[in-house]
DNA sequence: ACCTGAACACCGTTCAAGT
DNA sequence: ACCTGAACACCGTTCAAGT
């Protein structure tokens, strides 16, 4: 079982965590609860025990605080799913760890994926974010085409992309309408359960 | 072809719009297109030509004018689908133009569901919003259960309300990963054309 | 190298005051 | 009934100043 890194604070090593690292963590936090809007340098300094003014000798400006996040967590996603997929036993039990890591933002604290979030908040982002977004999707995608491969194998390769494409689409709103209804996981498994049944995630 | 009504002003009878109802316009596109959170009373007040306090005398506080378009998104979306519902000549041309209102929003100026914005924005929401969010659920899964029930008779009826909840949330969640991709409605009909290939839009 | 206080133009909100 | 200016504590950002 891989960790679910995707949901912790960038980094838990707390003896050598540098300021730097500790406001990636408290942003990431931040911006999957309350998202990219909401987050305050003035909330954020005070998390981490300095003051606003200093967030910007680290992150010169909110954007630059946002791209850092979507690359750290494109990163932190990568890794996640080079695990599962040197550990899944079988495609199964691959797609539902993936399924697994979305769910498990939402359960007790209600969080969602930064990217999905930022997609929401996509008009205040520039491009070095936005670009971010796509890779985070490109990420995704291409594994969760892999792993489809493998499980259909006489399965055509535009068909196999269109058919990842759709699973992380409807992953993400299975989240998003989970999250708008109190984050219950409960719900999430339901909208999961009948994608299953329908045959997209099957 | 029913009116695309949920992705205009709220209402365009010039002639006898008063204050309000310009507020509320001005409020639902600037939702759609940057979220609550980066909705500002004063950019609002200039929009419609008056002063920020005024913005006040009509919605005390931001939730208050959150709840009201909520609710003025329900009504609307209830008027759709019910306008949809008289109209189609089938079931497969009434999902059809259930999904083109989704695309609708996002081509050209990649707008999103207000519901599913608010969704992703929901920790800054209070519970008189929020039950509009359920509201709002109910009110697509209702319909869409209908609509199935019609093309599948002898589906079970515990299936179809769980088909149905899986098709709004695959729908936002096309929308979501489109706008995330600078608003594409090409990308958002890739989505959705494996949505039917799989099944589950079948 | 890293942090700070003070200033700037913003924000939602309140309220006494206008018509 | 509807609107306003002024004030409040917030916000991101800048910058000269500290260590």
């Amino acid at each position: 079982m891989a960790t679910v890194s995707l949901n912790r604070p960038v980094r838990t090593d707390e003896a050598r965590m540098d300021m730097r690292e500790a406001i990636m963590a408290a942003a990431r936090t931040t911006v999957q609860r309350d998202g990219y809007n909401a987050l305050s340098f003035r909330d954020l300094a005070s998390e981490v025990g300095i003051k606003s003014a200093s967030v910007h000798y680290h992150f010169p400006t909110k954007p630059d605080l946002a791209e850092a996040l979507a690359n750290r967590y494109c990163e932190d996603m990568t890794t996640f799913l080079e695990e599962v997929s040197q550990n899944a036993k079988t495609t199964e039990a691959a797609l539902e760890t993936y399924v697994a890591l979305f769910r498990s933002g939402l359960d007790g604290t209600n969080r969602m994926c930064v990217i999905g979030m930022m997609s929401a908040e996509v008009n205040a982002l520039p491009p070095s974010v936005t670009v971010q977004l796509e890779r985070f999707a490109q990420i995704n995608t291409d594994w969760l085409q892999n792993v489809l491969a493998i499980k259909n194998p006489r399965m055509a390769k535009e068909k196999l992309e269109a058919r990842a494409l759709a699973i992380y689409a409807s992953i993400e709103g299975a989240q998003l309408i989970a999250r708008g209804r109190g984050g219950d996981p409960l719900l999430f498994d339901e909208i999961v359960a009948a994608y299953k049944v329908s045959g997209l995630l099957g």
